[in-house]
Parts: C-alpha cells; structure tokens; sequence
DNA sequence: ACAGCTTCTGTAATCGATTACATCAATGGT
DNA sequence: ACCATTGATGTAATCGATTACAGAAGCTGT
C-alpha cells in the first residue's frame, strides 16, 4: 500500500506559487484583492498539488462553519422524514451548507448532539422532532445557536417554526367524513402530549362541534403513528359494540395497517367503514384501497425552515421573511381516494 | 433578548480553578496524570462554568475527528436505508462518533461531500450507495481517509465491504417460487448496471439453470427500486400475451406497487400469480396480501459496517475483523407469506 | 521631482485547544 | 546527607488557516 500522501497545505501551495501564504489565503476567498495574473498564478499551483483548505483551522479562525445539526427523531415514519430531510438538504446546499443528521436515541446519545451543538463545530441547528436533546438540565438550545423548528413546535420561546397548519389539516379529515355522512367517529391518534398530536386533536374537536356531531360521536384510541400501532387500533375498533364508520389515523402507516387489520376480519374498505390518513407517503397511492389522507407539503416545509435558517446565520437579521409570533403555517391538502366513500 | 454571553474557554476554567491551561486540558482528556483533588478542582470550575472544550481546535491540534460521513443514495427506498442509518448511527454513537449523512444528488452537490471529506473535519467514510461521489476527475476517495461500504460494493481495489450475499438472496426467490412448481418467471430488476441488480441478475440466471427451467423461462423488464417502477413492471407484465405465473421484483416497494397494478386489471395474488419482493422492508407485512420477501438484515448490515470503520479509526490494523478479500457477506432470509403459493 | 493615494503583497498575530519539554517538590536508596 | 527518580504542574510551541497591519510599487497632480 503506497503511503498516501500528506495533504498540501497552504505554505506548500505558497512556495509552488512562489507566493505568501496570505496571497493563497486571498486567491480563494477574497479573489477581487489581488492582481489577475497572481491570483491565476495561486489557482495553478492549487490545482496541481489539488489543495483543499483545511476547514478545521478555517474555522477555528473565522468562526464560520458551513454545518447544519438536523435533529431527527429516531424510527418513525421514514418516508415522511426523508422528504422533509430532502427539502432541507436541497436548500442548504444551494447556500453552500453541509446538513448532519443527528437522531434522538436516549440520554447518552442526546448528550453527544448537545455537545456538538456546544462544540463550535456546527453553524446553527434545525429540529423536525418535537422534543428537543435535553439532559441533565442542559438543553441543545444552550449553545446559543441559531435554530428553526419545522414540522413540530418545542414550544420555546423565540424559536421560528415552520409549520403544517395541523389544527386545519385535522379538522380536513372531520369535514371529509362528514361530508360523506359519517356520524360518528373512531380516531387513532398520534402518541399523547406528542405536538403534532395535541395540535390535530384539538382541530378535530372543534370540526366535530362544527359539523354538529352528537356529544359521543367521536371514540379515540392512543397510537404511536407506527404501523404496529394501526394494528392495535384496529383491535380496539374490532372489539367495538357498535362500530363508528368514518375513522381517522394520525398518519398513513396507522391507516394502513388499520385497513389491513380491519380487512383481514372481515370487514371491507370502504363499503363497511371509510379510512383517512394523514401526510401523503408515496405508500398511500400503492396500498389497496387507494388511502385518503391529508398531504403535507413535506419538501416544502424543509426547503422553508432551511432557508429560514439560511436567512438568519446570514446575519440579515431581516423580519421580512418572519412574520409576527414566529410561526410560520402551510395548509395541508386533501387527498380524497378510495378508502372513503358515502355512507349508505 | 439578553445578550448569550461568550462561551467560556480554556483560559476562563483555569483562571477559576487556580491552575493553568495544561491542567484543564489534562483533567479533561488524561485525568490518571493529575492529583485527585487537582482534577477535582477543575471538574468543579468546568461545571460552574458550563464549558465545553471547543472541538474544532482540538481537532486541529490533535488531528482527531469524531465525525463519520455516511453517504446514502437520493431519494430510494427510505424504509431499507432508514434501518441500515440506524445500526450505523447506534454503533458510532456507541463509540463516540458522531454521523454526518451526505445525500448524493448531482455534481455540484457532490462536489461539497468530496470537499467536506477532504476538509479536516471528517474521521472515516461510510458508503450504503454504490456509486461514489466523483466530479471532474476528483472520487472522494482521494482524501485517503478510512472507508468501508456497505450494502453495495462499488467494486474499489482495497475497499473493505459489508454486503448481503445478493447472488445467493436473490438464488433464494428463484428457488423459492420453483419449489412452489412455477415455471417461468417474470422479473422486475432494479436500475441495470447497479450494483445489487447486476449481482442478484447472476444469482437469479444460475438459480434458474440449477432449478431445470428452460432457456426462455426468464421475462426481464428493466425496474428502478421504486413504486413507479413497480407499476411500470406490471403494465409490461400485463401487457404479454402468455403470462408467466412467477414474478420476482428488485425491491419491496416495486413488489408492492407491482401487486397494486395487476390486481387493478383483475388478476388475483396468489391465485392468478406469486410475486416475491426483496428486502423485508416493515411495510412487506403489512400491504395485501402480505409480501413474501427476502428479509435483509438491515440494522446488521449497518452495525457491521460501522464496526469494521470503527476498527480501522482505532488505529488496530487488525486482519482479526477483516476475512482475505475484505468483503463480509451476510445472508438473506427467506419469509414466505401470501404472496406466493404453489402453482396449481 | 515629490507628496499623497491606491493597489498589491508580505509579515506576524491570532483562533482555542493539545502536548513536548522544563521545572520543582517529594521520595527512596545508599 | 546527597543524588537519582518519580510525580505533578506550568510554559510555550504547535496545528493550518485568516486577517490586521505594514511596506513596496505604481499613479496622479502640481
């Protein structure tokens, strides 16, 4: 095995150039300061000994680092994050930054994200999970970094989110089956206290009040949006009296594995009981029936909390984009397919 | 909004503590060199202080990073890669490094993984796609940091690899659904010239010269590991005048949405045909019918893989770990269910 | 021809840690 | 009682870049 060699530094690009060192420094980042033929001059010797600057010792220096701290929650919904994920790292990108995943695990991981966030490498932090890294009594949000929530809102104070607007989206799904005359309700929620979780059920409610359904219409089951929980739910509804015929799951692998569950006894889809599930995965268009859902501008809300972000490590500390509160709220959109029809 | 005070340094904790510099730094990283109640002192001003060590100029210093690049292949499969990301992150977190996840995309994005793996910043290199960033002339490989691939094999002289036995997996449908009588096949492949595809295409012709089958016993359409393929695979399937009753899919996700189309026009599974998926992706138990697959040990694979980096960072150039030819092969695992059954 | 500006480039300080080497006190052997 | 050895800590060099400041060279106007 040839001894791989050291890489260049900048002094061995200075002396190929015959330069000094701080005209190497300027011909890559400040390139309008020097002479054409110089800065030319620097380019060749660069290219020849194919030098990278060290970006530890850059940064160590200039302060700036052109990393990204993605806080992910750890196995759920995977086609879910990994568009939001896409968005986010399209955008940071284009802006020249380099996006880590870190996922929430348990306390000894969390600790580790917490100490990169502390550790000067990272340049500011984005979390789509709604519990922040916090152990010990030190949060992740103690390094002080700039920080954008999307997706899920901390609750903390003077931490722009970008949000689906999941009251509204939630209540979608109510108005859906309503319409279709369903009366009364079976829903299988998201995990309780959960942001997303709390923030639908309330929309929920007020669009049961809305639509003018009895007291009891509604019958709720506590899942976990994981396909395991949709499975539970459905042997809850299973084992139902007096079965509800409009239900609602917390996201789309719930409302799969419901539909596969409740079909796998017996029942049909949509003839005995319509489905709606939440976020529009692929999945929800391949699955049989076709699932009804509420879309979530998944890319989106990770293009947008990125460039949020962008926006303030850039210094333009501009309200521009920032509306008042700190929020920032995208609609949901309804998919009606096949998993929901009239009732009879 | 209070002004975030600046983090403390080094100097700061030995000014508190009473000693100097070396002694903070040695409490921290050698603390067997210091008088208990030296290392003590210190302890208890780093605590009142809340300091974390600035990684970024110890990094420069000792050379050391904790950071590992994992580059994932854009925008296929979520559920499979989500499980490998998962066993890579449990075991680096395990040992104290920390996961950077690099997203191929396009030149220019890949332009900045092969920067970032030449920067400083990162410790070793992990790679779950089998095409490795390579813009101009340059690989990312050229940084000569420690590698290891996983999953697939992108066929590089002293790269070590952490693979599925693909050509015995993907013998296993071919076995699989001639046990089951079926005798002639249709195979929906994944994106010609990849890796995995190429292998499992060998494991599948020789399975089929093994089982008897005749020379033509074999239907390929062309697939790319997504639902779209899927679909794509069952129209061309739909569209032959003489069906085969076999049909072996490159992935999950095509199975699935292959298993949504024909039932569409009408055919029924596992009456009319058997189809077998690859992968054994969560959503393969819980689609209709459920998916007979070839399970991946996906967390294994991952977690095998970060090992084997691990390994190499520790310095411990041990061939222990490492088998001749620096390829590891984990085998696949059958899981019949009802999507295949016998020919009647 | 010379002071006063620009424009370009070089010298050296600096970022915040680690660590080789120096120093000093305490210990033990003879 | 003295020298050698060990242990604990401090001083200062160092990692590889950026950048403040200084100096040199080239113009301009009088």
């Amino acid at each position: 095995m040839s001894e791989p060699r050291r890489a260049p530094k900048i002094g061995d690009v200075a002396v190929a150039a015959g330069v000094s060192v701080a005209t190497v420094s300027r011909a890559l980042s400040a390139p309008e300061k020097l002479k054409p033929e110089t800065r030319e001059k620097v380019l060749v010797a660069v290219a020849a000994l194919g030098y990278t600057p060290n970006s530890v010792a850059r940064q160590l220096r200039a302060g700036n680092s052109s990393l990204v701290l993605v806080i992910v929650p750890r196995r759920t919904n995977p086609p879910f994050f990994a568009a939001v994920l896409h968005g986010i790292d399209a955008t940071l990108a284009a802006a020249g930054y380099v996006l880590i995943t870190g996922y929430m695990e348990g306390a000894d991981h969390d600790l580790r994200l917490i100490e990169l966030a502390a550790s000067g490498h990272v340049a500011g932090l984005l979390t789509i999970s709604g519990d922040l890294p916090k152990v010990a009594g030190r949060s992740i949000l103690d390094a002080g970094l700039p920080a954008v929530a999307i997706c899920a809102d901390p609750g903390v104070e003077g931490l722009p989110a970008v949000l689906l607007d999941d009251e509204r989206a939630a209540a979608m799904q109510v108005e859906h089956l309503a319409a279709l005359g369903h009366r009364r309700l079976f829903y299988v929620s998201g995990p309780p206290g959960n942001y997303n979780e709390v923030t639908r059920h309330r929309g929920i409610i007020a669009a049961i009040e809305r639509a003018g359904l009895a007291q009891g219409a509604l019958i709720e089951h506590p899942g976990d949006y994981t396909f395991t929980g949709g499975v539970a739910g459905a042997k809850a509804y299973l084992g139902l009296a007096d079965r509800p015929t409009g239900v609602i799951c917390g996201n789309d692998e719930t409302a799969i594995a419901f539909v596969k569950t409740v079909r796998a006894a017996g029942l049909l889809i949509p003839e005995d009981l319509s489905v709606i599930g939440f976020d529009g995965i692929e999945l929800a268009d391949f699955c049989e029936p076709t699932l009804s859902t509420i879309a979530q501008p998944r890319f989106e809300l990770g293009a947008k909390g990125a460039q949020l972000l962008i926006d303030r490590l850039g210094g333009n500390g501009n309200a521009e984009a920032m509306p008042a509160g700190g929020r920032i709220l995208m609609p949901g959109t309804l998919l009606a397919r096949d998993s929901t029809r009239r009732v009879d």
